[in-house]
DNA sequence: CGTGGTCTTGAGATCCTTCAACTTTCGTGG
DNA sequence: CCACGAAAGTTGAAGGATCTCAAGACCACG
């Protein structure tokens, strides 16, 4: 369990130091386990940790006063969960294992030592959470101005990107979504997420069976889903030397 | 002009030393006026400046390719703006003045000095991107999950919170947006807009004349609107010492 | 083999958009 | 200061996208 999953994250955009390699290792030092449909935390809750997700996929999502769900975002292994607990008192979102996971919890104290020892790394920090800003303002755009088959392949796209897909020949992957949790995700109902998955499905773009999605038609899809890699044409001059 | 505003922002949250006022100040010695309508800069511009706004109200926007436009977010005097340019070789979103406004530009190279010297300062601007995500994740949820009448309550509400609103009296004050823009904040067509602001009109949540906006029911509007403070609640116990 | 969750499909209802015309407001130059 | 044109706002009618409700099929799991 040595090493960090989250200088992991980091390492494509600058080489760390030996000294800041350590200083995170520092902050995952700790395991827990997620089940799959557990939750890290609750809106509402009292903020407690910070997590950095080792393995499975999480997501954040809140609820609507009429019942209904919005899932904000999904986190893949390296991912800093619940950062807003760092300056809220309150969890404004709800945190959820879709999958089985393992978390790396610490106290969000340890951030005051990482910030006065280590500039770069909290220069790569707000980097981080610049990048899952622009992630969102995407996500926005899709919700407000596209289709309803747009956002479900924007979705899979998504997910498929940001999985540890292992490439077994074919551009084939396990979702591990149900429709209702993408429709969830989309601002769409479940009914209308399968009827627009058939569509992609009708237009030769992907293929399914039994929970495993294949794109037939990489530029097609993307065409039909606006995507742009926000982990691409980064620009770190400016940071401050290592530490 | 001397003094900083965004300083001024960060002042709600903690007492900053002379030091760290200083340090902020710096940032903002230069001014820049921007005329309404003008821009900032352009999607895929290559990115420049940050800014800190100082006056007028600001929107960042961007186009997807059928030519629609989606608003991400209005800024007011004390955001930083531009923060992507910290980070992208390419703008990821349009700034665009909706009124008469002025900046204060300074190069993200001023961040290296910030961070090492200034731990704290560092730290609160993480707080301050925190604060902007929540935010971006309730619209996010508004868009996802809420009815047309609901996004525009929103809006407005936002707005006149967000406004250096001198409260004269009453609770009105001027929206300053064109049902246009309004839709593309909230992800509709003007003309539902149009419709959406004469029913809250005749349901007595709102009154109008002449691009004044007063609040007759702001408990109504708060419920239709699910709207939630994101500057309220904080907690920042673990920050670094001051310098 | 039941049972509950997920997926699938159809039919009708609703919300929002599109299109088109008209009115009002605003900004600008004469 | 007025007149004019352009931009913004308003309204109706029709169409389309998405939702709701409902029922059946499939599947995994105890």
């Amino acid at each position: 369990m040595p090493g960090s999953y989250f200088a992991d994250r980091l390492t494509g955009m600058v080489v760390l130091s030996e000294n800041e390699r350590l200083a995170l290792a520092r902050l995952e030092e700790r395991e827990r386990p997620v089940r799959r449909g557990m939750t890290l935390h609750r809106e509402r809750d009292r903020t407690g940790d910070v997590y950095i997700l080792r393995k499975g996929t999480m997501m954040s999502s809140v609820l609507l006063d009429d019942g209904s769900r919005q899932i904000l975002r999904f986190h893949f292994p390296g991912d800093m969960l619940a950062t807003a607990s760092m300056i809220y008192r309150e969890a404004p979102e709800t945190i959820t294992a879709v999958s089985e996971c393992i978390v790396a919890p610490f106290e969000r104290s340890a951030f005051a030592a990482l910030y006065t020892e280590h500039p770069r790394l909290a220069a790569l920090i707000m980097v981080y959470n610049q990048i899952e800003r622009a992630a969102l303002t995407d996500r926005l755009a899709a919700l407000g101005r596209t289709s309803a088959k747009a956002r479900v392949a924007a979705i899979l796209i998504e997910m498929r990107n940001r999985m540890q897909t292992e490439v077994d020949g074919t551009a084939s992957f396990v979702l591990g979504l149900t429709q209702e949790e993408i429709g969830d995700a989309t601002g769409l109902t479940a009914v209308h997420v399968n009827r627009m998955l058939r569509q992609l499905e009708e237009e030769a773009l992907i293929a399914r069976e039994s929970g495993r999605i294949s794109f037939l038609d990489e530029r097609a899809m993307l065409r039909t889903a606006n995507y742009i890699d926000r982990y691409a044409k980064l620009n770190l001059d400016w940071l401050p030397p290592a530490n």
